[in-house]
DNA sequence: CTTGACCCTGTACCTCACTACAGGGTTTAA
DNA sequence: TTAAACCCTGTAGTGAGGTACAGGGTCAAG
């Protein structure tokens, strides 16, 4: 295969060219060589690279955690790999408890409101302006 | 209670005071009268108000959630309320589901991730490079 | 040889919810 | 009376992850 222009490597991984240009400042994606005119030439597998940079934020990873992960890929440390795993895994996990946490809270109040009446009467209205039943955690 | 400047105010809240006129730029806390110096006096009721936005707050409603909550809690319509509580809640739901998939997948690669060896044949490495088994929705 | 599709750089803008000044005026306690 | 502590306005910056031009240069088909 030969070099890919930006914009058929920008489509050929599913994204923009901004995108890209975007990931190239960001050091996601290495510069690649140019022509004599200043156009981009990607080698093939930089569409590799871009699946994995897609892959890795579907796991909601950050853009500087898929730095890191781009940078041990080829002959890192395993055992890095694994912390930035572990940590995203806590992170995520931390996220989902407080979720549900506030998913109980909303469920409850929703389910105590009757659709009639007076708006003063409505637990949820009550229970943001009393305070009652509403917890301490912050979410992000 | 008398009135209180923007500096108690915001203390008795636990807030900062540009906090506060920032929640005033956004129409979530009314312009108070002001001294003849240019002074804000809010009326002390105005710390309930702030206890309302800061607990939907901490059930992840956005400012503009809050704003259409307030504008109920004085003589709204019940049903408009549950319509919005309801909304948020199938948000947090849907957000939940997505960070389970990603939680599933990160520990399932995890634990299969031996912390010896060359990094390449890290199952989580070669999923992102890969791509099986990972999986198309995306998260916000 | 012209037209349209492509590529370049740089900068500005978007959302959301703040946060941080700069450059003043006012109030209060010692 | 003077210094600290407070208040005012307006504007700009933050972070994350982009998106959208403007104002050019280049390449390929007809």
């Amino acid at each position: 295969m030969k070099p890919l222009t930006s914009g058929r490597l920008a489509a050929a991984a599913g994204i923009g060219n901004e995108k890209l240009r975007f990931y190239e400042r960001e050091g996601l994606v290495a510069e690649p060589p140019r022509t004599e005119s200043g156009y981009r030439l990607y080698p093939p597998q930089t569409i590799d690279r871009l699946r994995f940079i897609l892959r890795a934020k579907a796991l909601g990873f950050s853009l500087a955690e898929i730095r890191e992960l781009l940078s041990l890929q080829d002959g890192g440390d395993k055992a890095e790999v694994h912390r930035i795993t572990r940590s995203h895994l806590e992170e995520v996990e931390a996220r989902i408890r407080d979720l549900q946490r506030i998913r109980d809270v909303l469920a409850d109040l929703e389910s105590r409101c009757s659709r009639r009446g007076p708006v003063h009467t409505c637990p949820i209205i009550r229970a943001l302006a009393d305070g009652n039943e509403i917890l301490e955690e912050s979410p992000r």
